[in-house]
DNA sequence: CTGCAAAAATGCAATGACTGCAAACTTGCT
DNA sequence: AGCAAGTTTGCAGTCATTGCATTTTTGCAG
């Protein structure tokens, strides 16, 4: 029997590396050039690898913005498995609205703050967050039907959640065209859920 | 001054045709060998023009699949337009979206019906497509709030409208998933219809 | 009819994402 | 030390998309 170290197969660690600087690489780039002024070949030069090895992490360009998964996903899909025994389905995702802090999260890493600006000027960012979004709504509505078997069904919850996500996705979608660069991600973020929770209102308690 | 004919200009009927021969033999292509197995040079030599004068009339090949506005916006801003003077905002959604037959448009020309199989299945189309869907819905606020410049404020109408549409493509989504090809699309719509009535049905009257 | 200028169609060359393939390297373990 | 699985690269090729320069077409005036 081993003692007890076996910290990380070692490998594992060395290619943990270089996907990270892969993604420092690309994120210091996007945001210094542009995304599409910067190629891929700009991206493994950076990181000091072939430009063939990227591929050998990420699919696609736009993959390594979306590599890592959604913390707002995380946090709802806890929500949901953390609900209260009486507490309805609808008031399951309001909960899960107000704690998750939608964008504030997102502003957190480089990253998140990154790719909600390319998500807001480059098409094909913006084509690629929104199949990320429409699976986790999906993944959200799966679980959020197994936790009502005797409410829900597939169906409705996945109308539920559509009808959630929707109108949180299209309330940020205004508030940022107004003021792309949120001076106060706090206050932004209060903004964000009033108008949507006014919005989802009719909804509490069903 | 002239007689009376000028039906078009000419030149610009030419025009027409050459659209429609791309779209045409794309549609065709696409259906017969897959999206993807077809090139734009393809497309081109089936439509008999240089490959170079494909990029005159669509900016990318998924471009030309969403090249017409979408009949089913059309009719919500037509509810929207010939509202009853006490109609609520939800309500005028909820009559458009019974009135629409969302899916039963998008199948009735064959471009919809491809169009609807793709994006379930190549990822650049879906991508696309909801980027279409976002900002077909951006306008649908836009009108709304105008429509009730006393009750909502851009912000509230895209929230709504989001709510709307995105419990609409959600339950579409899984009902797609459930049966690929609708067999009876009348009654596919009735489907709809109904489980999306029933998850916006709190917002009646609002 | 004729000629000209705008509009449209093309051809060519180049960039850049992405893929398949096979050779050269590393690492993990015996 | 030595092999096998896991990785990294280089290379060549396909394809979308674009900029630029050239050749046709078409609409209309003279």
């Amino acid at each position: 029997m081993a003692p007890a170290p076996a910290p990380a197969p070692l490998r594992d660690r060395k290619r943990a590396r270089t996907r990270q600087a892969l993604i420092d690489a690309a994120v210091t780039l996007f945001d210094r050039d542009g995304y599409e002024q910067t190629t891929i070949a700009d991206i493994a030069a950076a990181a000091e690898v072939g430009a063939r090895t990227f591929f050998n992490y990420f699919a696609s360009k736009e993959d390594l913005l979306f590599s890592e998964s959604d913390a707002r996903v995380r946090a709802t899909l806890d929500a949901i498995a953390t609900r209260e025994p009486h507490e309805a389905p609808t008031d399951v995702l309001l909960r899960a609205l107000r704690d998750v802090g939608a964008v504030s999260d997102e502003m957190a890493s480089p990253q998140g703050a990154l790719r909600l600006k390319l998500g807001r000027t480059v098409p094909a960012v913006r084509g690629r967050a929104l199949q990320a979004q429409l699976d986790a709504q999906r993944e959200i509505a799966r679980q959020l039907a197994a936790a009502y078997p005797d409410t829900l069904d597939e169906v409705s919850a996945a109308a539920v959640t559509g009808a959630f996500i929707g109108a949180i996705t299209a309330t940020l979608q205004v508030l940022l065209e107004r003021s792309a660069e949120p001076e106060d991600p706090a206050e932004f973020h209060r903004v964000l859920v009033e108008a949507t929770d006014l919005a989802l209102a009719p909804w509490a308690g069903k």
